[in-house]
RNA sequence: GCGGGUGUAGCUUAGUGGUAAAGCACUAGCCUUCCAAGCUAGCUAUGAGGGUUCGAUUCCCUUCACCCGCUCCA
């Protein structure tokens, strides 16, 4: 089937059902009535995840890829404390550039960010007869003109001085006398809201601004707060790669599209120490690398894509430097458009100089071999979402199939599906079941599998394709006398008979990613 | 945060100011030698709170969740 066909057959409404259905994803405090952007992974779900996140890990910490040189790069694991410091996040800018106040039109309805906003401003003998008008900033001088002329005040854009919404003089008690971007009347602007993306809670039995502490936006901060403690604990010498998986939390103004954007997700991240002349290469390499996993993972070159950020969307720590890649994946709710999925970011020596400042702790690395090298690593930094992969996966999986009992069937990478395979005796009498046994025993030592005996084979292989099973196995007369049981694969629905001794290999084989 | 929509069983749909109905799924049993067949029995629902009323799933208010659009999104 064509992307286009499918996507025109995809709703994610059959998507988030079939989660539900079947135990990959639900409601969290579903029995409550759910809370709002919060989610919980299912049986199934779980293993879904655990299977991504192990196959990341393999591919950074376990088994690394094979730097430029021809050699494995080095990377180590980490699993850091949700919550630090909090002078670690003064430090990283989150506490004060992660959140934006924003201010909303009540005429228009419209939304902005209050540091984007510029004011233009009219001296006048008479307070009561202020004259200042907010434009979005990058506005043209000629739709500036345009717009004061409008209003009926001077067209001449000399006339005015010119503010930062915060830096205007009692911006809050002037509101009143101030038009809006769009507005038609002034007065129109509320005061700007402070939209504190951490979540914050308190250490200790009592609650006071002194105890007050975040739970981490990203995983990356813990990383550079262990920075020198890897380099003293381990023999790793720069370039080299710190890996983290875990649980970030960001209260989002909006929370949407099922699992996409959720206040409690979880992150895969890994900070690429490098020398600052070397930090181009490695960017290029990382691409280049993270580009490769996604696709093995079975999602289709088509709906992947990669982007370069524009200046204007730039984070606080890359505006410099060679600025950030993101791995883009066409999910049924932004096609034709992308979501991001992963980021690759040329954090430069941001962190790890600001971390210097606030602690006093020198993060300068001294080259082993020629101590005069000394220098402050810059970062790349592959930061993919878990919680995104696996929507990704699930959506790429999702296939409709008219033609059998189900309509549809998940079509997972066999090392990621959540059961790679069931054991189906063909009947519940006679000797299929103790045979049938016999092989779950043995294979459960090794994969993830599921003996299913009740009801006819044409339910059990329509349950199995609805959680993208690869493979049944299905004990009938035949093994009773050959020994030999059908494979029945989950795409194709066509079957072969294997011995029953070669299963086992059978499916290892399969597994390879 | 704004505007619009939706909310009855796991799913899809009925219905009513007065005992909430069905199909599929699910569970148990029978039957069944390869793709949701058949028979029997069983389980499960008006998102939450309040108001009007003798009585509310139905009318009203509030709230919550989800979907769409806007806004926002290291």
């Amino acid at each position: 089937m064509k992307l286009e066909d499918k996507l025109m057959t995809v709703d994610m409404k059959d998507i988030v059902a079939l989660c539900k259905r079947r135990g990959f994803v639900f409601p969290a405090s579903d029995i409550y009535g759910g809370i709002n952007g919060f989610w919980d992974f299912g049986p199934l779900g779980v293993e879904l995840k655990n299977n991504l996140r192990d196959l990341w890990w393999k591919h950074m910490v376990l088994c690394p890829p094979i730097g430029p040189d021809g050699t494995p790069v080095e990377i180590v694991g980490l699993d850091s404390a949700i919550i630090q410091n909090p002078k670690a996040w003064e430090a990283s800018g989150h506490v004060g550039g992660f959140s934006d106040p924003m201010v909303d039109c009540k005429e228009t309805k419209l939304r902005y960010r209050a540091d984007h906003l510029i004011i233009l401003h009219q001296e006048q003998g008479n307070p009561q007869d202020l004259r200042a008008v907010t434009f979005v900033e990058g506005t043209s001088e000629e739709d500036i003109s345009k717009r004061l002329k409008k209003l009926g005040f001077s067209p001449n854009i000399s006339d005015y001085k010119t503010f930062k919404f915060f830096d205007f003089p009692y911006v809050s008690e002037n509101l009143d006398k101030i038009f809006g971007p769009d507005a038609k009347e002034k007065g129109t602007l509320t005061p700007p809201k402070q939209f504190n993306l951490m979540f914050h809670t308190f250490v200790g039995a009592t609650a006071g601004e002194d105890n007050k502490v975040y739970l981490r936006p990203e995983t990356a901060q813990g990383i550079f707060l262990n920075f020198k403690n890897v380099l003293d604990s381990t023999r790793v010498r720069v370039p080299f790669g710190i890996a983290q998986v875990g649980k970030a939390f960001r209260n989002e103004v909006t929370p949407r599209n099922f699992i996409f954007r959720s206040r409690e997700f979880e992150q895969m991240e890994m900070e690429w120490f490098c020398h600052p002349d070397e930090a181009k290469k490695w960017f290029d390499f990382w691409i280049e690398q993270r580009k490769k996993f996604w696709l093995s993972l079975g999602l289709s070159e088509a709906s992947l894509d990669c982007r370069k950020h524009g200046q204007d969307e730039l984070s606080h720590y890359a505006k410099t430097g060679e600025g950030t890649y993101d791995i883009e994946y066409k999910f049924p709710f932004t096609a034709p458009g992308f979501g991001e999925l992963e980021g690759i970011a040329h954090r430069s020596n941001f962190d790890l100089t600001q971390h210097e400042k606030h602690s006093g702790v020198k993060m300068e690395y001294m080259d082993p071999v020629d101590t005069s090298k000394r220098f402050i690593p810059h970062v790349i930094e592959p930061a993919a979402g878990l919680t995104r992969g696996v929507l990704a996966l699930i959506c790429e999986a999702y296939t409709v199939d008219a033609n059998r009992p189900s309509g549809m069937y998940m079509n997972f990478h066999p090392a990621l599906a959540p059961k790679k395979a069931a054991i189906l005796p063909l009947t519940a009498k006679e000797e299929h079941v103790p045979l049938a046994t016999k092989l779950y025993l043995e294979l459960r030592e090794e994969f993830a599998v599921d003996l299913d005996i009740k009801q006819n084979i044409g339910k059990r292989y329509a349950r199995q394709d609805e959680i993208g099973t690869p493979y049944c196995f299905t004990i009938d007369n035949d093994t009773v006398t050959d020994g030999t049981v059908t494979v029945r694969d989950r795409n194709t629905m066509a079957q072969e008979r294997i011995s029953m001794d070669s299963v086992a290999g059978y499916l290892r084989e399969k597994m390879r990613a």
